[in-house]
DNA sequence: AGCCAGGCTACCG
DNA sequence: CGGTAGCATGGC
């Protein structure tokens, strides 16, 4: 990427927002019903309310979100998401007490239940031994289960750090855009994105969800659909 | 039926 | 270092 794309990246983050409007990320179960019904899917976005999450429960939802929905849909991850509130599991001291057959069972409709079901555990012990205080990066990913990305969607989302989350999408779309090579590290696409944008939270919330909801729209599968941002003017 | 999903670890050369 | 097999259920 040359310096006089500059402001391509911002261009483009504009350009989506106005497309799909705010996000509302990241998605968290409704504490005030006694189902978990209303979730992602359905009610747990909050377009325009950057201020979430309001107490510790809710960031350890988000903690917890956040390794049930690796490499999987959210409304996966949802579901075994709702599973963990029925067993009053979304809270770390409750879910270290679960048996890991009962954890399991609970972790399997998000997929790869088996080490799903260890990562929670050993992020539980990180989030009970961090005592409220904001977790530095490097810490995270020591933590067994947490790779880059989910790391950054901690920072990001649960604790309001200004760090930039890049995933398949974001590659998808960008090396198809010609913004960057297909096989360009994760370290790569993130300072790149952080060196051309404002360092801004909520903007970076926003961006990533407005990515993935793009994605959703026309990166699904090859070829992919022929509305591109690609045919939109920037300049 | 087959491909994909808001990745990560372990192990390979 | 970069590249990749394995992990697993559910939706379309």
């Amino acid at each position: 990427m040359s310096h006089h794309d500059e402001h391509y990246l911002t261009n483009v983050y504009h350009k989506l927002l106005e497309l799909y409007g705010p996000q509302g990320w990241w998605p968290l179960l409704d504490w005030n019903g006694e189902n978990p019904t209303k979730t992602g899917s359905l009610m747990g976005y909050h377009p325009g309310n950057y201020r979430l999450p309001e107490n510790s429960q809710q960031r350890f939802e988000i903690v917890l979100g956040a390794i049930l929905t690796q490499n999987t849909a959210w409304t996966s991850a949802e579901k075994a998401l709702g599973n963990l509130k029925r067993l009053k599991a979304v809270d770390p001291h409750l879910l270290l007490q679960l048996d890991s057959e009962v954890l399991k069972a609970a972790v399997r409709p998000a997929g790869f239940f088996n080490q799903k079901t260890v990562y929670l555990q050993k992020i539980s012990r990180f989030f009970i031994k961090l005592d409220g205080e904001v977790p530095t990066r490097k810490e995270l990913l020591k933590v067994k289960g947490v790779g880059n990305e989910t790391a950054d969607s901690i920072l990001l989302y649960a604790y309001h750090q200004p760090q930039f989350v890049v995933d398949a999408y974001t590659k998808r779309i960008f090396s198809h855009l010609g913004i960057i090579e297909q096989n360009t590290s994760y370290m790569e696409v993130k300072n790149l994105f952080e060196r051309c944008l404002p360092r801004d939270v909520p903007l970076y919330q926003e961006y990533h969800a407005l990515i993935v909801e793009h994605a959703k729209r026309y990166y699904q599968k090859q070829p992919y659909k022929e509305i591109h941002l690609k045919k939109i003017k920037f300049n």
